[in-house]
DNA sequence: ACCTGAACACCGTTCAAGT
DNA sequence: ACCTGAACACCGTTCAAGT
């Protein structure tokens, strides 16, 4: 009679595969255990997503968009000052990857070849940066900064959030120290 | 009569992972490619690792010897100056990167449960970058120098090799620019 | 329009049997 | 001591058939 009504979604089977990523890694995000978790059988996937790739490149784009949001929400939250709203920035940015690490890691560092989120998710999640770059740099050394900014934020969350800092020490007070330290010279005018 | 002659070598089978692994990422490191190329069947390999992990774990730590040994031939071909020691140590690291990104992406974050350097590897690749911090930031604030540096490093050149900055501008300079403000801050002194 | 069982080629791994 | 073929449970994916 009438078609087969939808049992799932493709945001629950988003929703599903990305549980299964926090809880177990990428290995345990397979069809079968995503379509168990929605309530369907692993064929019936092909109908929402080409295959696993693109519903891994769906998941890993709702998680960029996360991540812009968090920034947003807490430079927004933050004062005025450019230094401030730095400080706001990176401190939501570890605060995000150590949320969600397996997540984070996918975002920059794709284990699996072609799982990329959207150009509007990536514009998403870069655009505060980018903003408060500009704000602390000035415009035409905005790009440069931020990429300095990403990338020392970026590096030493994925290392501590994969346990690579094993020699003790204050590793919150390293993180500080770095930002602390990219703040000062990247301050307009401080690298010329 | 005689028991069956080896083979092949674990230095053989490690040599032929980790050419797979450059050339076509890990997915392309199966066990049935690994034998085919050192002239084997895959059962075989279990004589010589316990399992793919095994096997995949002495590539890195073949990777994160070679890693120290650049790295320190690097520092000992620049001069005795602190910022010089510096500067050629992200210079040989940012080029071993571009040189493997697929392996060194494999050095910090663990794409696959349980692929770790040794110890011993891991140890190797980081006392330059130690030693270096040290002479710069002097020895009690070594240890923070070195997780900046290589958070910054290991972050960019992984992002770099990712494909992550697509928005144009001059990749180079920027890495240059991080280096420079990351030498001026952590300097003996400068971030007290 | 969506879901299903059956099937395919592949994967890592085990094991008894060969030399 | 090392290598092998056969087998196992699993994986992503396709497809014809159901409703």
């Amino acid at each position: 009679m009438s078609p087969a009504r939808s049992r799932t979604s493709d945001e629950g089977i988003i929703a599903a595969a990305r549980g299964l990523l926090e809880e177990g890694g990428l290995e345990a995000v397979s069809m079968a255990a995503i379509a168990e978790r929605v309530g369907i059988r692993p064929p019936s996937l092909y109908k929402h997503f080409a295959d696993r790739s693109a519903l891994l490149g769906a998941v890993v784009t709702e998680v960029a968009f996360d991540l812009g949001r968090a920034l947003v929400s807490a430079v927004e939250r933050s004062g005025t000052d450019g230094p401030g709203r730095l400080r706001a920035l990176a401190d939501a940015y570890r605060a995000f990857v150590l949320r969600s690490p397996r997540a984070a890691a996918l975002l920059f560092a794709p284990a699996v070849p072609g799982v990329d989120p959207t150009p509007e998710a990536n514009a998403a999640a870069a655009r505060p940066v980018l903003e408060v770059a500009a704000a602390l740099a000035g415009p035409e050394r905005a790009l440069a900064a931020a990429r300095v900014l990403t990338a020392f934020a970026h590096g030493f969350t994925s290392m501590e959030s994969a346990g690579a800092f094993r020699l003790g020490g204050d590793v919150d007070a390293a993180y500080q120290t770095g930002i602390t330290v990219l703040l000062a010279g990247l301050e307009r005018g401080a690298a010329d």
